[in-house]
DNA sequence: ATAAAGGAGACTAGGTTGGTCATATATGTG
DNA sequence: CACATATATGACCAACCTAGTCTCCTTTAT
């Protein structure tokens, strides 16, 4: 359980742009379709900006788009932006590990090693077009609605 | 870096006492070796107990011994015991994923799953006889002694 | 002008982490 | 029996983090 709700929300919301297929929306409409308060959307999508992945146009009829082709956009360029390091645990790090005071011949880091290294490549090889297409284009946002959002 | 703290040293403590190979050691020694206050030792190994890990030992000469064969003893075990569940998020525990507000047709999800089985896969198959055996029967816990405490 | 959108940042309730401390109980040794 | 050395139990706590809220400001289409 070491996913935050914000990183949750974060890929939730990147999914809808890349289902909504280059189509603009705004925070509200987002907010609605992962099912989040709007202001806590709104923040979230300002650090997805400041990263680099959605651009936004401001004024009335304004709102978001991915700024990439959905299929350059990782799973694991996401998560890092709202989490930081993938490892487990401080001293598997793959830059500037901690040293840990049992370091020599700790044989744990290794192991903490390749649980890093084993998210990492599905995070990595996981696209956000690959992750639209099997949505189907659809979503019921349970409790909120019963008609699906669709593209 | 989902790994606790007290997790860390809970696993450092149960390797610390699969190199020692069956002999007793009580809370100060072990939380010298691991690097911890012995308070949070004693707490530590109160958990461990409980889940049937060590087996203690009163009075004068007293101390902490693992229950088991260390090859019995998986990571996993340990893990679960401080952290719970193993699943990156809420939605893909392997019993009773919580249903999340956008449930159908999320992709999201399965790559979580994705991501909780592998973690699981290299924990379960990782026992502390083969950690004792790679560590080398020895450590150096780095700024308290340069002497390696050795079986 | 006005309304609808994004932008920026301060603030915060409540939970979790990483412990400490005091006190009680058990037991080997002389 | 006394005593020292262990474990046993549980209350307590400071600091940090999470998951937000709230307010006010700026931009822009009509």
């Amino acid at each position: 359980m070491w996913i935050s709700r914000k990183t949750d929300y974060a890929t939730r919301a990147v999914l809808a742009l890349a289902i909504a297929d280059g189509q603009r929306l705004n925070a509200q409409d987002l907010s609605r379709r992962v099912a989040v308060p709007d202001a806590f959307m709104k923040q979230i999508l300002m650090q997805l900006r400041d990263a680099g992945v959605v651009r936004s146009e401001r004024g009335p009829s304004g709102g978001y788009r991915l700024n990439h082709d959905p299929a350059d956009i990782t799973l694991e360029r996401i998560v890092r932006i709202f989490q930081g390091q993938l490892a487990p645990i401080e001293c598997a790090t793959r830059h500037e590990p901690q040293p840990c005071s049992m370091e020599i011949g700790c044989s744990l880091r290794t192991v903490w090693a390749e649980v890093r290294d084993a998210t990492i490549a599905i995070l990595e090889r996981t696209d956000f077009a690959t992750l639209a297409a099997q949505s189907g284009g659809s979503w019921v946002p349970v409790g909120l609605t019963t008609k699906p959002y669709t593209v």
